[in-house]
RNA sequence: GCGGGCGUGGUGGAACCGGUAGACACACAAGACUUAAAAUCUUGAGGGGGUAUCCCCGUGCGGGUUCGAGUCCCGCCGCCCGCACCA
């Protein structure tokens, strides 16, 4: 790209411009154009908006209230094109609902735990309090060149002492009204680095630092019982209309309620007390009699017990381990399981024993960690069965179907049908059959307890947000030998990060500081040990938008400021968060409500999911990502290629990812915005793609923004002339004038809908129509003016301004202040269309042939049916096709189409 | 593997509730202006054929519903996101 950068002594380059009537003659007038200059522009308005305090707002005071919030950053030290989309988006949302009246509420801070800092701190030997305060004031400074209209009086980062002081308060709440647990759950243990792993560092069984294979630990760890609340967090997804669709179906689905049956199944050959039966749940009860085998997850407490006396077990035990904790691994791994000695009785067939194996792919914390397999009618089952050589007995068959012609080769039938192949359920329904089956078994016993009880059960698990590190909210409890457990005392809050810890030793600097971990207990006054676990950072992301109503306040919230407030009215961020960040927020809402800190039980009233930006990804030789920065590009007509820019080294070139600190596949946007300035880099990004789609990052573009912009300024400069002279309200006095007026107040119509719906692209579009009706106008309004004429022009003008103003309000201050306003644009009122210039008195009509489009007729808005029908077939081209036949059927649809068949 | 989404010219995309596919922009080409370049302005363009105002094809692929399908239904393919310790 090239670039054009203004010189640095900030002088302005002058050019004349000419104007070119439509006659052909050329004029050349007495003005030198300027052109605009965002690096002096930007800043003097943002200092100006600054100094009036015009984006502050008074939360106590609610007049109308609008609260727009934009996910907040992670603070990585540079914002990406990411970050510059989603608070542009969000800023035009903000100054649209104070352009139309709203007190907007527009806040910004930092999510500023979490690992990324304790990785700075290991390699670069920086504490993580000073690289992430560094990071944020580098950010800040980024953000603020962007001229987003942030009430920045309200800034905090979740590392501040006063807002995870806050928390803390909150944890101790939640805890007393019995929304904490503790219990144990698996994590990723790393031996070398003595830390757990994220299942992101875990890199094929291994951890991503040391290399050494990773093992499997079972932890007594803090969780929030948000599974309490399943079935509110599922019921109340209906009330989200404002929300995407697909992302109350990700969080449906992510809940995962089910039906189903508990069934206990007799172990034959069971010696020991705990080896008697076993439990499955499951969904399809009704295909009991397909059952093939029994499936034991390895963390089954069975699978445990069997392989103490059976090493081969143990080792496949261990394997299924070392796939590490997430379920994606899990579930994409080759299905394995190992035949235990044991047995099963069927329930409805004592003869019929069922084997007993262990599986890699039943996990442990869904139901009841051990399912039956139906290999005829489940996929997962039917792969595992041909595996092991199992009967595939079908007991579904599908509708019209004989028995005889129906089996299951490599495909598992998962269709509706009528119940066959077992005994007293032929015949029946699915649906029957799952009740027959629940019916038949609730009222028997095995081993002291009912055979089967019917179960509502979901995939939510609680909460767990214990995290071993160090750059965390930390815990606020205190455990002593002989009181247990002890919350810390309200008035010890908060429970402080302790300033000198080191990173030089593998594992978490809170578990070795003498000084943090020695307390008394607050109930016995024995010594005692303070806990060391911090909070995941989704807890400190799950009620930031409660706190920024009242962000100094000493308690949580200010109750009644945060109900004024909330909930959010648009929360704009990234679909990577549907379901974690959102669930726990709407959680967080709830669990806040019912300590007293809020009386709203949904966060965000509107959410808006915007696409990611994407990026091609780069790696060396040895498998470093190397980024975008530092690749040059060869392109020829067959082939792409990549080389290092410095090193010369070839890359190759993967695939296209969000873009991501992690694979550096980010691009910077502050060359953008210091070669063209804050207004094109906002405008660009709201041009062309629909704001809820990803898009993969390409510069080709900016210029074209860029020239818009200037093309703008050149615009107002001018009509300059003429907009000095017009008054203020006169009719339009000639055809092109009152078209003008016409496509002038239609734009803001349309705009003011699409910004509204957040079609940013759509707005665009529609400026840019505006825009060029506007070129055009000017060298008539300018050669050949009359008053009529004038009053066009300036309330065009004024329109178009008022328009890309929530885009590129910078330059909407300088052209609006350029056309003779002494009040600034951020404070103007949003423009109403006038509803008379919205209407056609005609419209032209498609005419069709067979659904072929042959033709358009242009008739009186409305006319009657009959008359369009007769103007269509009379038609040339139409009455050419039917030669002299009669049309066999004419279709109309008023005001848009006709269709004649032939 | 499971859940969710997306796929339209050279490119980003538009097309409302099933009703003129390609608005608007980028890139490109030609022309005007200029000593020249930049900037600006004008014009052109989905593909194929025809010397004009004409015809055929065309929204990832294959079927279907309909007077009419980019849009709805069924089956594929490709890409992207999430999967509970990345944020």
């Amino acid at each position: 790209m090239t670039f054009l950068r203004f010189s640095d002594d900030g002088r302005r380059a002058k050019f004349l411009f000419k104007l070119k009537s439509r006659h052909g003659r050329t004029i050349v007038t007495a003005q030198a154009f300027e052109r605009y200059n965002p690096r002096e522009k930007e800043p003097f308005w943002q200092n100006l908006w600054a100094e009036r305090k015009s984006f502050v707002v008074d939360t106590a005071d609610p007049k109308d209230p609008y609260y727009v919030l934009e996910m907040f950053p992670y603070p990585s030290g540079r914002i990406h094109m990411g970050h510059v989309r989603n608070y542009t988006m969000g800023d035009v949302v903000a100054r649209f609902q104070r352009a139309r009246g709203k007190t907007v509420l527009h806040p910004m801070g930092w999510d500023a735990f979490g690992m990324p800092a304790e990785n700075a701190a290991m390699a670069n030997n920086i504490h993580p309090r000073e690289w992430t305060y560094a990071n944020i004031a580098a950010m800040r400074t980024q953000l603020q060149a962007m001229g987003f209209s942030l009430d920045w009086s309200r800034e905090f980062a979740t590392c501040d002492e006063e807002y995870y002081h806050r928390q803390q308060a909150l944890f101790l709440d939640f805890l007393e009204a019995g929304l904490v647990t503790r219990k144990t759950s698996k994590v990723n243990w790393d031996p070398v680095d003595q830390t757990v792993l994220a299942n992101e560092q875990v890199i094929d069984g291994r951890g991503w630092r040391s290399g050494a294979l990773v093992e499997q630990r079972e932890l007594t760890q803090w969780f929030l019982k948000i599974s309490d609340y399943a079935e509110e967090l599922l019921t109340a997804l209906d009330t989200l209309e404002d929300w995407p669709e697909k992302v109350r179906l990700m969080q449906r689905n992510w809940i995962g309620r089910s039906e189903g049956l508990k069934v206990r199944f007799a172990i034959a050959n069971g010696t020991a007390a705990d080896a008697r039966a076993v439990e499955v749940f499951t969904t399809r009860p009704d295909t009991l009699f397909g059952a093939a085998f029994i499936a034991l997850s390895a963390d089954h407490p069975l699978s445990a017990r069997l392989a103490a006396s059976d090493p081969e077990l143990a080792a496949f035990v261990a394997e299924c381990r070392r796939l590490g904790t997430s379920a994606e691994a899990i579930e994409t791994a080759d299905k394995k399981g190992y035949r235990t000695t044991l047995e099963a009785t069927h329930p409805f067939d004592p003869e019929r024993k069922l084997p007993v194996y262990v599986a890699n792919f039943v996990l442990m914390d869904y139901g009841t960690g051990a399912i039956f397999g139906c290999p005829a009618h489940d996929q997962r089952d039917l792969d595992f069965a041909r595996a092991y050589d199992l009967p595939v007995r079908p007991v579904v068959l599908p509708p019209e179907t004989e028995p005889a012609a129906f089996s299951v080769g490599t495909e598992a039938y998962t269709g509706p049908g009528t119940l066959y192949n077992s005994d007293f359920l032929d015949g029946m329904s699915i649906e029957d059959g799952k009740d027959a089956v629940a019916r038949a078994l609730e009222t028997r016993k095995v081993e002291g307890k009912p055979q089967a009880t019917r179960q509502v059960n979901y995939r939510l698990r609680d909460w767990g947000i214990s995290r071993q590190r160090y750059w965390g909210c930390p815990i606020p409890v205190i455990h002593c030998d002989q009181c247990g457990v002890v919350p810390v005392p309200r008035e010890n809050l908060p429970v402080r990060l302790p300033e000198d810890v080191s990173f030089d030793t593998p594992g978490n600097p809170l578990d070795r500081h003498k000084g943090f971990l020695d307390v008394v207990c607050p109930e016995c006054g024995e010594s005692a040990r303070r806990e060391t676990d911090t909070m995941d950072t989704f807890v400190d992301s799950s009620w930031y938008f409660a706190r920024f109503t009242a962000p100094h306040a000493d308690t949580p919230t200010i109750p009644a400021v945060a109900n004024a407030w909330l909930p959010v009215d648009q929360y704009i961020g990234g679909v990577e968060h549907a379901i974690l960040h959102l669930l726990y927020s709407r959680f967080f809402a709830r669990a806040m409500k019912a300590t007293g800190h809020l009386d709203v039980t949904e966060p965000f009233k509107g959410l808006f999911t915007q696409g990611m930006v994407t990026h091609e990804t780069y790696k060396d030789g040895s498998g470093n990502w190397v980024a975008p920065a530092d690749v040059v590009l060869d392109q020829s007509v067959t082939d792409r290629a990549a080389r290092h820019a410095t090193t010369g080294e070839d890359l190759v070139i993967g695939s296209v990812e969000k873009m991501s600190k992690s694979k550096k596949n980010v691009v910077d946007p502050d060359d953008m915005i210091s070669t063209y300035g804050a207004d094109t880099a906002r405008w660009f990004v709201l041009s062309d793609s629909p704001p809820e789609r990803d898009v993969q990052w390409t510069e080709a573009g900016i210029e074209g923004a860029w020239r818009y912009v200037q093309r703008v300024w050149k615009l107002v400069s001018d009509a300059r002339a003429v907009l000095e002279q017009s008054p203020s309200t006169v009719a339009s006095d000639d055809p092109e004038s009152a078209a003008m007026l016409k496509v002038s107040h239609r734009a803001v119509d349309q705009v003011t809908g699409d910004v509204g719906a957040l079609r940013f692209n759509r707005a665009v579009a529609q400026i840019y129509e505006l825009t060029n009706a506007v070129s055009r106008f000017v060298p008539l309004a300018v050669e050949e003016p009359s008053i009529g004429r004038q009053n066009a022009l300036r309330t065009a003008l004024e329109h178009l301004v008022q328009l890309i103003a929530p885009m590129m309000p910078h330059l909407a201050e300088s052209c609006w202040e350029a056309m003779g306003h002494k009040t600034l644009i951020c404070d103007a009122d949003w423009p109403v269309p006038d509803p008379a210039l919205l209407v056609d008195d005609t419209v032209v009509l498609a005419v069709q042939v067979n659904g072929k489009r042959r033709g358009e007729i242009s008739l009186p808005k409305d006319a009657p049916t009959d008359q369009v029908e007769a103007a269509a077939l009379s038609l040339e081209p139409v009455a050419r096709i039917l030669d002299g036949k009669p049309a066999r059927k004419v279709i109309v649809v008023p005001n848009r189409i006709v269709n004649v068949v032939a």
